[in-house]
DNA sequence: CATGAATGAGCTTTCATTCAT
DNA sequence: CATGAATGAAAGCTCATTCAT
């Protein structure tokens, strides 16, 4: 069983050595959710992340043990940061139409914006969730964004908007299909709708129509036909 | 360049030799279907196709070329095969809340029935559809569903159940959407969400959800409560 | 898991490809055979190994599957080479105390032919016999002397020669022992002893006094001082 | 080419720094004669000595200089341990043949209860003694009991008890053997003789057999049946 | 004296592909 | 049409060793 070196945690002082060596796997890890998030696990090279760091295979080794061990650092990282900004949406709970469109301006946003998100996922699902499941941190996964989805919906039940009944799970799942399935099959739907999904007037088309299909399927009254 | 033997072309009589052409070459294929649909474009080993054919290595190279080639014929294959059974859907028209009823439980059970569908479309993706582009039958994908969603559409709207301006394309993206993100994704989803997306139950409360959701996109008049 | 070729034993025509094939096989295994009877299986390189068989590292993998397999067929082919070898020992058992001196002179001829036989079983030994364990011919590895030194036994008892109760398998370790311990030892014993171990006289003298030794261990009547 | 630090010939003050330096030193020395003693020189890893002695594998180069030099070191010191151990031995050379079952329950017992003693000869003579030779120490190796022995045999002699003309090296090289080989090679015997070697009754039946063997070889009147 | 970080050479192994009949 | 043999490039990984404090 390969050694995997933690940055020191312990030192005294933080040092240049420490400092640096922090620096080394950081970047070894940046590199790492750049490249799998382009390639997925099978597809990515060990060489192409170090050299992508500007440092060398070995050192991936002697910080993670395995090429495996880390994608598992990069899953996680890549949850971690999905989490944190998730916890980092304000959201205003006293207007829950408005918050839910704002979850869901997030979430189609973030997709958006993290493609490697996307594509590690995939990888990921492709091994059956293998990596996670190895993970120790597996149970920190969790979306905050439930709970906040699931205050959202409450209040808007509480304000009478809302139909009853609603699990906050449904409405997220609902919400993160629609945005992610597009983008993450956008090459085949291309060729199978024959019809370009990229440019930014289809985009916020289909913004407006999970907007508009997350409400309808929410609001307790229908709206008014929006487009 | 490797020469590719179509053996139609080529066979002076149609007699037993050709026949059992073909044969190894639909044995590769399928053989190709299943692992490419398990392990991806990337994960997949040519030998283990051959293999799994009770064939050789060599073969595939015959029929095909190269493992890139055999992954197009795969993903038409497969596109094929997903065209037919969508044309083979028969919907009546007159009912047109049924007949959307019964799109989205054709489409959740293709998926279900088929995850090999998902996970080459998965591989397909991720390296941009580059395959599909590569494809001289690329034309012939689009959706039979979509023209016949289509028309369940215009029935419904001209019923003046369903409300108008509906693009059937959107009304067919929300149903692949919901379906395949749900069983593509159920590996990371279960952590994340902390619980089985598996068995039975879960299963058809889902089908049922999406059912919901979409019905209440697409209705004129809001449903009572169904659930 | 490897596929692993046996060179076609099914072919009707002994064609030239065969011949070829187990000609590579068999190089790759002799090559074997030299450099891990040299080097040991950790010290040995597989690179090593293919360029004496004047083949490829790749071939190695083709034929036997892992460096360790191929090392388990080397451990095999060397016990047969020497179960052969003992069955090909003729000896007149109406003489039973000539015979004796010839099953040791055999084997001490045998271990100064085949260093390679030495270090192969240490090595083994050094792994606590995990490949012998592993491999499927490890039933028939028995010695064949063992039966032959039986029957010499046997026949020196009736004989009056040799005193009863001794056992096949306690006279064949002392034999194995003393040519054994000498030549596997004889660098460090070199060092210890402060002499040559290697030149004739040395080897003869040895091979005299395991002879001397042996007979008096088995004798029933004490020969007369014979150096 | 690096430099070796020899702990005591430069500390200024033989105060703690240099007791705890011998004390780093003599680990790391023991931790190599377990992992050596039980991989040899090739299967060992300098970060497995390292980590066993809880020191770094930066020490072993500052104290030893490369892992080779540290096997010389763990050569010399095991038989230094083996010869210290030997000299230990207290023998009544008034009852020869008593001082000779004690040599010989001696020499067994020492290997028995020292594996690496045999791993680390076998491993030397695998590389043909090269490192026995770079010892600096190679001249005090020869063993004492080489000389107690022919005392032994001497007066064994003297009292008519023992034939003439026995050498001890010859002696000392049977009693070697087959305690050596018995042990060092059980489990490639145990395969070949389709038997455990390893248990108590199996062990306590070849010293008895080394003993008879051993005797029956050095004394002048064969002793009557022993078993 | 001690230590974490870094390194490059080289190891075993894998893979898609082509050769030779 | 089919097949076993062969191949080279490169992949993931390991190891003893040295650097920089």
């Amino acid at each position: 069983m390969p050694t995997v070196r933690k940055p020191a945690a312990t030192a005294r002082k933080a040092g240049v050595r420490e400092q640096s060596a922090q620096a080394t796997r950081e970047t070894l890890l940046k590199a790492a959710i750049k490249v799998f998030g382009k390639q997925g696990l099978n597809g990515a090279r060990v060489e192409q992340i170090s050299r992508a760091a500007k440092s060398h295979d070995r050192m991936i080794y002697y910080y993670f043990g395995s090429k495996e061990a880390l994608f598992v650092a990069v899953i996680e990282e890549t949850y971690r940061r999905f989490n944190e900004a998730e916890a980092r949406l304000a959201l205003d709970l006293s207007r829950p139409v408005q918050a839910l469109r704002d979850v869901i301006a997030f979430m189609w946003g973030y997709y958006q914006k993290h493609p490697e998100f996307i594509t590690l996922l995939n990888s990921e699902n492709l091994h059956r969730g293998r990596h996670i499941g190895k993970s120790s941190k597996a149970g920190e996964y969790s979306s905050p964004a439930l709970e906040v989805l699931s205050r959202v919906l409450g209040s808007g039940m509480d304000a009478g908007l809302f139909r009853l009944g609603l699990r906050a799970r449904d409405v997220y799942l609902m919400i993160a299909s629609m945005g992610y399935f597009y983008l993450s099959n956008r090459y085949t739907l291309s060729t199978f709708l024959g019809e370009t999904l990229d440019d930014p007037v289809a985009l916020a088309h289909w913004q407006q129509f999970i907007t508009d299909a997350v409400l309808r399927t929410v609001l307790a009254t229908v709206p008014p036909a929006t487009s």
